[in-house]
DNA sequence: CGGGCCCTTGAAGTTAGTCAAGATAAGTGG
DNA sequence: CCACTTATCTTGACTAACTTCAAGGGCCCG
C-alpha cells in the first residue's frame, strides 16, 4: 500500500527474520500468560479468543498473513486473549525493544504500525455493530464474506470458493451465536441460493445478495496515507 | 503514566494549543464526512456511533478527557462514525502533518500513541465479548461501572455517585438492547440493591456485587511500558 | 400550561437458546 | 487399512431472553 525505501525494506527483512512454525490446533499464547514478543503472520490462519467466567467463548479476531498480533505486549504483561492456529502457520517473531528502535530509526514504519492498528480498530467497531445490532443471519453472512476477502488478500487464487477452516461452534463463538443456530443460518443461506457447502469449503453463489444482507465494509480499502513522513 | 521530558512536554503543549468547544448535543463529525484532523478530549463527555441500514444505531465508544479520537483520519478520508458531545466539551485539534512531524522529532510520543491505541483495541475486544456473550443485565452493569471509572479518571471527586448523561435509549444503543429492556434491567439492578437512581444520577450501592455480575476489566491499569525508547 | 422527550409497565410476539437424539465425518490405534 | 472412538453436523421440540407494540405518566423548557 506504500512504496518502501530500500532502507525500510532491509530493516523489515531483518526484523522479520526470526520465524516460527506452529501446527494446526497449537496454542501460541494463552490468556493471562506472560508475553514479551509480537508476531506477524506470514502464512496460515489463526484466531484470538477470550473465555468468560461462565465458560463461554468469544472469538475476537481472525488472523491472516500480514496481520500483526500480540501488539498488546507493548502495553500489558499478560496476554488479553488466547491465540490458536487454525491451520499450520508461519510467524515472524519481534521483540519489544525492536519497536523502540524502529521508532527512532524509521519513523515512517512506526506510523505504518499506527495505521495498521487503526484499520483493526475500525474493523473491531464494525464487528461490535454487527454483534449489537444485526440478526444472526446477517452476522453469519458477514463472517463468510469477511473470511473470503481476507483469505483472498493472501491468496489471489481464492475467488468464490474458499476453505472454511472453522467448525460451526467456532463460527458461533465469533458471531455470538450457538452452534445449533449457526447451522440453521447456514442452511438458510444455502436454501436461499446464496452459498453452497461442500466438504469444508464454502461457495459464494450470489455475492451481491449476500452482501445485501450484511453491512460489511472492507476496511483495507480506500486508505489515504498522504500524510506519512518521508521514508528513510 | 510516563514521566515526560521537558522537550516532550513543550511539544505536547504546542500540539494541543488549538482548542475548540462544542456544546451538548452538537455533532462534531458525521459518518462518511471528510475529516483531516484528530482531536483530544480535554473536558466533557462525547460518544461515537454508527448507523446501520435499518436505522438502528450502535454506540461504539464513549470519550472522556484524555481520549484521542478521529485517529482514523490517519487512515481514511471519511469518518467511520458520528461523534456527538454528550455534555459541553473542550477539544484540542491536531492536524495530520503534526503526527508525521511528531514521529520524527519525538519517537517516544508516537510510541505512546501506539500504546493508547492498543489500550482501546483491547477495550474494544472486551466490549465485543460483552455484546456477543453476556446477558442484558451484565451488559448494563458493565456499562455503568465503566462509565463511573472513566469519569473518575478525569474527576477524582466522583466516587459511588455519578451523573449518567445518557438516556435509556442511548444505553441500549451502546449495549445492543432496546430502551425498554434497558429500563427493566436498571430496575432489576435497583431492586437488587446494587444501584440507586436519582434525577439523572446513578449511585453504586454495592460495587462488589455489581462487579460480580460483569466481566469488567479496567484496561487503563497494569500497563507495562518499560520498553519505550528514551524521550527527547 | 402545553408540547415534546423520556421513563415506566403490561401483554404479546420473535428470535435465538437449550435439550436431545441420530447421522456423518474425521481421527486413532491396532 | 480397518474398526473404533470421538468430534461435528443436523433436525425437531421446547424454552428463555429479548423485542415490539401500546398506553399512561412525569418532567423539563419554552
Amino acid at each position: 500500500m506504500v512504496e518502501l525505501t530500500p532502507g525500510e525494506r532491509n530493516t523489515l527483512i531483518q526484523v522479520e527474520e526470526r520465524t516460527r512454525t506452529v501446527s494446526r490446533g497449537a496454542v501460541l499464547l494463552r490468556e493471562h500468560d506472560r508475553m514479551d514478543e509480537l508476531f506477524v503472520v506470514r502464512e496460515g490462519m489463526m484466531m484470538a479468543y477470550v473465555l468468560l467466567d461462565d465458560g463461554s467463548r468469544q472469538i475476537v479476531r481472525f488472523l491472516f498473513p500480514g496481520d500483526i498480533f500480540a501488539l498488546s505486549a507493548l502495553v500489558y504483561r499478560g496476554s488479553p486473549d488466547t491465540v490458536v492456529a487454525l491451520s499450520t502457520a508461519v510467524l515472524s517473531v519481534i521483540d519489544r525493544p525492536t519497536i523502540a528502535r524502529l521508532s527512532e530509526e524509521h519513523p515512517r514504519l512506526l506510523c505504518l504500525l499506527l495505521v495498521l492498528n487503526q484499520i483493526e480498530r475500525v474493523a473491531a467497531t464494525d464487528r461490535m455493530a454487527g454483534l449489537g445490532r444485526t440478526s444472526a443471519r446477517a452476522r453469519v453472512a458477514t463472517l463468510l464474506l469477511d473470511l473470503r476477502n481476507r483469505m483472498r488478500r493472501a491468496d489471489m487464487d481464492i475467488d468464490a470458493i474458499f476453505p472454511l477452516r472453522l467448525t460451526q461452534e467456532e463460527i458461533g463463538d465469533a458471531t455470538g451465536l450457538t452452534a445449533v443456530h449457526v447451522n440453521r443460518m447456514l442452511r438458510q443461506l444455502e436454501e436461499d441460493g446464496m452459498i453452497a457447502r461442500e466438504s469444508g469449503r464454502v461457495v459464494i453463489r450470489d455475492e451481491a445478495a449476500l452482501a445485501r444482507e450484511t453491512n460489511y465494509v472492507d476496511r483495507y480499502n480506500k486508505l489515504d496515507l498522504g500524510w506519512l513522513p518521508p521514508g528513510r
